[in-house]
RNA sequence: CGGGGCAUGGCGCAGUCUGGUAGCGCAUCUGCUUUGGGAGCAGAGGGUCGGGAGUUCGAAUCUCUCUGCCCCGACCA
């Protein structure tokens, strides 16, 4: 393509609305425009890129067996109510009524749909095993959508379904589905890692999460890279409580005026801050509850609220809620004394002669043990493992790396089918319910991830799989110098016969102008026709992700691009 | 939904405290010059100052109210 022929216009700065480099990126490079909030246009430029993900996940789909089918956005009420759903789902769902006062909504995802399908179509065991999917827009009435195309309101999903005689043959499925999955994130030239998940409210046996990696993403994975284990920190367990040391000291009340935090406190008091203990009031099933952790560990809220005496979900009380509980702001609070219940984590658990807030303003206690001072009842893991934990698979220490989650497969079982009534006949003639599989790829969202996962200072870097143009052709001067006009047209023609996705910026700018946006724009090959070059029948090569730059003739140019 | 912030040409901002009828940079258009890292000069177009109500001789500016957007929390592909 030319740029004089597309829509192209860039900003030299970054929109006010934009945080996160993807976001600012997309906006800079015009790939999408904000209609409202969490909802967006693709510009023609960002279109490209989606369409080439999309192209990949459709390919790895169809190579595996399951079949494109495209199911409506708009769902009836019917249905949502017949898997109990329409209640359950709350204000994520949007819904809506036609003129005769019939209630729908705006589709989050398709199990009913899908399901009510299958209860139409499948009839026998020789149907199955059989799975389906679509690439569709969905709307989820977020709480609050951010970074874009991130965590949007309106995006786009690759969801599909797998329908399976038993849990053997669904594991299958499963399996299948978990392969195709590595394979379309490996050729979108993205790292990534595929981690336990935990299947949540949706049930079933195995849930796995595909995760882009990139510091910027809101969760944590922890791995170890020798034993292979690797899950959401949310999920991985904590070593359990080690043997207690006996005590030795006695427990002391020290002053720590203005200690508001741990580590203020550990500061006044001299110790490291694992031999403090952090005890933080939350809002309990019946009053208020005391958790205790070590104090250089976090909280982890999904352990947490599995806890029957801690409310779901997680709430810290407010500080004057936390006075009338203990009758000590937070920062000073500890367990010694309370007369509310203290649930206590497993590393805290094992500790002896370790320090606490004591419950009055400012001052803590040292020296303090378990069972002699205060009581611990049983431990729990209550806690976020870290870098350096042991692992759970016993084979080394975990790691810790952020990632953004782009797709999410679950083994179902029957949840659907059998809400719904799927029936089919196996081998003896008698009515079995199918077990179901579903597996999801945020498609819209992968392409904010490449981006965070793939940029520098001067704009994205795609990798080659999803680069909206695979080559530039920056001329330098053409209007003026026949020689660039004629080298870098018929480098253009050749790389368009040979199937390369090709842009040449035949615009009458200045080649810093150029060069900014063909860095901004993050297109892989960038080959400068320029007089200077030209002289010697030589051209400027500059892989983007390598930024030096070289002198080449034309057959080493189109090799380096990728074609002989 | 709770907490915080913002709303002024397409984009980024100043002006608001202390009311006097809107300005800067980028972008856009015209002309001339320029041309290997976001050009220079000259000129031009473009704004109901988010909406409504009020105070005032006079409101971007003060008051009330509504709306929208962004950020921090629980949820998800």
């Amino acid at each position: 393509m030319r740029v004089s022929q597309i829509h192209l216009r860039t900003l030299k700065e970054d929109p006010a609305e934009a945080e996160i480099v993807s976001h600012k990126l997309m906006l800079r490079t015009g790939m999408i425009r904000r209609l409202t909030s969490g909802i967006f246009t693709w510009m023609p430029i960002g279109l490209r890129v989606l369409r080439k993900v999309e192209a990949i996940v459709r390919e790895e789909m169809n190579a595996i067996g399951t079949q494109e089918l495209l199911m409506p956005t708009i769902q009836p009420a019917e249905l949502w109510q017949e898997s109990g759903r329409w209640d359950q789902y709350g204000p994520l769902l949007l819904r809506a009524h036609d003129r005769h006062e019939r209630d729908y909504c705006v589709g989050p995802t398709h199990e009913e749909v899908i399901t009510d399908i299958a209860r139409r179509e499948l009839r026998s065991y020789k149907d199955l095993p059989i799975s389906f999917y679509q690439i569709q827009t969905k709307f989820r009435d977020e709480i609050r959508p951010r970074f874009g195309v991130m965590r949007s309101r309106e995006f786009i999903m690759k969801d599909a379904y797998s329908f399976d005689i038993d849990e053997n043959t669904m594991a299958a499925s499963y399996d299948a589905m978990s392969a195709a999955y590595h394979r379309a994130f490996e050729r979108m030239g993205l790292g990534f890692r595929a981690v336990d998940a935990d299947s949540g409210e949706i049930g079933g046996a195995r849930s796995e999460e595909f995760h882009v990696l990139a510091d910027s993403g809101e969760d944590a994975i922890a791995y170890c890279d020798t034993d292979h284990y690797a899950a959401n920190v949310e999920l991985t367990p904590a070593p359990a409580p080690g043997e207690r040391d006996s005590a030795t000291e006695t427990v002391r009340t020290v002053p720590t005026p203005g200690a508001k935090t741990i580590e203020d406190a550990a500061t006044a008091l001299n110790l490291p801050v694992d031999r403090v203990v952090k005890t933080l009031i939350l809002a309990g099933t019946d009053g208020p509850v005391a958790v205790v952790l070590r104090g250089d560990h976090t909280l982890n809220a999904v352990k947490a609220q599995k806890h029957p005496l801690i409310a779901s979900p997680l709430t810290m009380l407010e500080p004057g809620e936390v006075v009338r509980a203990t009758g000590a702001p937070p920062g000073s609070v500890g367990p010694v004394g309370l007369r509310i219940p203290v649930i206590v984590d497993n590393a805290a658990w094992s500790l002896s002669d370790f320090a606490c807030g004591a419950n009055v303003k400012y001052e803590h206690l040292t020296g303090v043990n378990w069972g002699r001072d205060a009581e611990s009842g049983e431990p729990f893991d209550l806690r976020n493992v870290g870098a350096g934990d042991p692992s759970p698979n016993g084979g080394g220490t975990l790691s810790i790396a952020r990632g953004i989650e782009v797709g999410h497969i679950f083994q179902l079982g029957k949840k659907y089918s059998e809400a719904l009534e799927v029936s089919v006949q196996d081998e003896a003639g008698q009515s079995v319910t199918p077990f179901m599989g579903c597996y999801g790829i945020g498609i819209t969202r992968i392409v904010g991830a490449a981006i965070e996962q793939n940029h520098d200072e001067n704009g994205i870097i795609w990798p080659e799989p999803l680069a909206p143009w695979l080559v530039v052709i920056v001329p330098i001067n053409a209007h003026r110098s026949d020689a660039v006009r004629e080298a870098s047209e018929s480098l253009y023609q050749e790389l368009q016969a040979a199937g390369v996705d090709v842009l040449i910026d035949d615009r009458d700018a200045r080649p810093g102008a150029k060069f900014a946006d063909a860095e901004l724009l993050g297109i892989p090959h960038r080959v400068v026709v320029g007089d200077r070059g030209l002289a010697d029948g030589e051209y400027e090569y500059q892989y983007r992700r390598e930024g030096g730059r070289e002198m080449l003739k034309r057959d080493a140019v189109l090799s380096r691009i990728g074609i002989s």
